[in-house]
DNA sequence: GGGCTGACCTACT
DNA sequence: CAGTAGGCCAGCC
């Protein structure tokens, strides 16, 4: 199957961030990966843009590789996502997140999960 | 149809 | 560590 079709790929990348836990966060690329489209990162945070508000989704887990918020740092954007992620626990060393101890790693079976 | 953009990534210099 | 280069692909001029 081709993933050009938009309306599969979104509910997989939104399915993918629902599914990250309370206290973690995951990068663009791992959330495409997980989602089954590896090499993909730029269109996960397209799709993060157009998901309705309705979701609910936990936009502000998704970081980028570096361990840094993907907004301007200052922006209302940044301050209200890392104000989401300080309340979940999540503890920043000045802008940078520590990848090590808070990047949630899905299970290997869910990465291999792709057809 | 061609060119540019984007809440990005990896690899190399 | 910073900067560059190439890659990915839908969407909007």
């Amino acid at each position: 199957m081709k993933y050009s079709e938009s309306a599969e790929f979104n509910e997989r990348i939104w399915k993918t961030i629902a599914e990250i836990p309370y206290g973690r966060v995951m990068s663009y690329g791992k959330v495409a990966q997980a989602a089954g489209f590896p090499g993909l990162a730029r269109r996960v945070g397209q799709a993060m843009h157009r998901a309705p508000e309705s979701l609910g989704l936990p936009w502000h887990r998704v970081i980028n590789s570096s361990g840094k918020i993907a907004f301007a740092i200052g922006s209302d954007q940044y301050n209200l996502q890392r104000a989401k992620l300080e309340s979940e626990g999540i503890e920043f060393n000045k802008e940078c997140i520590d990848m090590q101890q808070f990047m949630y790693q899905p299970s290997l079976d869910e990465i291999l999960w792709k057809p």
